[in-house]
RNA sequence: GGACAGCUGGCCGAGUGGUCGAAGGCGCACGCCUGGAACGCGUGUAAAGGGCAACCUUUCUAGGGUUCGAAUCCCUAGCUGUCCGCCA
């Protein structure tokens, strides 16, 4: 959730800040008057039950002297009917300020290119050269079936399209991908961490999953849960209503868990291979800061995935996402893109964000410095997707007659 | 799934209708004491919102109810514990 006092305090300058994110004009207008009009009605409220508080006294000490209430009860009685049309006021008020507030995008950093979509997005390097091959390399899916590693039509089978089985040795690739990632991660500070895989309404709310984007999750029939979409929400929601102490951050995590989304709204794309799964296997990267810590940390998640890819030998390259390709929660993203020979492109692999105190402020997650609570800072970033790891060490690494060379790093996992 | 018990501040714990945001303890902070520490002594120590401030409002798991007035009484839900049942 956004700042509202900032809304009110500097309505111009947040108003432009939003509508870089192409947040209607409109909601935003709507956001301030719905939080103009709560804080009204809670003024009201107040004063009014004040004065049914010290009437209540005075109800007690005359009881207690034994004098007549009669004059008094009548003046609690009516008063107590103006609080209670005065309390359902508020309450609306409340509601409708929520129901505003909870869809309304994070404000990105000033310093994120402005643009439409990915188009606009605007690379920062490239990692290690090219692969270059003597023949036209495949795409993954061909190698993957040529080599027995996945088995898409049993996906099917057992579940429906976007779900598949990975056997034998991509089985084992795996495992052994997402015990190297934790390892890796956990040299760089990032404590092993393993969660849920399934989450209340709460938890996404405080991530900010919902309540915009109910239809992309899996919700489990008769009972208030959902698996989740991505590690960054159990994870992220460790801390959820807490208050930290200041020495104990940062807090670095890392965790391994299937991921489940519905892709709604992805039509046809990706249908073919693995890119695009209900269900896929990811490591994620979590931290809580300090407010003047979450820069750094974000450069060291960066580093901590880039120099992954560069461990398996993938060329890759970063991404700073323009304002129109941030994603709902996020101040500021860096993407990991893959290069992917089969496909002839560059394809996102890692998604790192800065969500500065947005998440912080739905989730309740604070410590305390000098005697006062503020909002902690929450980032997250993938380290990585399992299966788009795979497909780019299938594309990668492919030889004229199919065969995969596994990266080096990975022998002692296997 | 069934029965019973419980849920109070960072933690433990007292509190069955009014002056209780809440005794006491632990922890923590500061001061005194000390060569330095421990011990001891003293002081302070929940959060959210509003206000320049004095101060006001809210919060004793959550929601609803009774009442002039609820931590306290009633109902519902959640969670925790114990026992029973079932089961990887």
């Amino acid at each position: 959730m956004i700042d509202l006092k900032l809304l009110q305090k500097d309505f111009d300058a947040t108003a432009t800040s939003l509508k870089r994110k192409k947040v209607d004009s409109e909601l935003i207008d709507l956001l301030k008057n719905a939080d103009e009009t709560l804080k009204h009605a809670k003024t009201v409220y107040e004063h009014t039950q004040a004065k049914q508080n010290e009437l209540s006294r005075l109800f007690g000490q005359a009881k207690k002297e034994g004098k007549s209430t009669d004059e008094l009860k009548v003046q609690v009685d009516a008063n107590k009917i103006l609080l209670n049309e005065l309390l359902d006021a508020q309450r609306i008020a409340e509601e409708t300020l929520e129901s505003i507030a909870m869809r309304v995008p994070n404000l990105p950093d000033a310093d994120v290119p402005d643009g439409a979509d990915e188009e606009d997005n605007i690379e920062i390097k490239k990692v290690l050269p090219l692969s270059e091959f003597t023949f036209t390399p495949k795409e993954h899916w061909e190698l993957a079936e040529q080599n027995e590693w996945i088995d898409f039509e049993k996906g099917v089978k057992l579940a429906k399209s976007r779900f598949s089985v990975v056997l034998g040795m991509g089985a084992r690739l795996e495992r052994a991908l997402i015990n190297f990632m934790l390892d890796f991660n956990r040299e760089r500070g990032f404590m092993e961490v393993s969660v849920p895989m399934l989450v209340n309404r709460r938890a996404l709310e405080g991530t900010g999953q919902l309540p915009k984007f109910e239809d992309d999750l899996f919700k489990i029939e008769g009972e208030e849960l959902f698996l989740i979409p991505t590690a960054e929400v159990p994870l992220t929601n460790l801390y959820q209503d807490e208050i930290l102490s200041s020495a104990e951050l940062p807090i670095k995590m890392s965790g391994y868990t299937s991921c489940f989304r519905k892709e709604a709204g992805s039509g046809g794309r990706d249908v073919r291979g693995m890119i695009r799964q209900h269900q896929f296997h990811k490591v994620e990267l979590v931290a809580i800061t300090r407010a003047d810590q979450s820069d750094a940390v974000f450069e060291e998640m960066v580093a901590c995935a880039s120099d992954l890819l560069s461990a398996l030998g993938l060329p890759h390259r970063l991404v700073t996402l323009c304002t129109g390709d941030l994603g709902f929660g996020a101040a500021k993203t860096v993407d990991l893109e893959v290069w992917l020979p089969g496909q002839n492109t560059y394809r996102e692999i890692s998604s790192v964000s800065n969500t500065r105190d947005f998440q912080a402020r739905r989730a309740k997650i604070r410590y305390k410095e000098e005697g006062k609570n503020l909002l902690a800072h929450t980032l997250n970033g993938s380290s990585l997707a399992v299966g788009r790891t795979m497909v780019a060490i299938m594309e990668n690494f492919q030889q004229e007659d199919g065969s995969i060379i596994i990266p080096a790093v990975l022998q002692k996992y296997l």
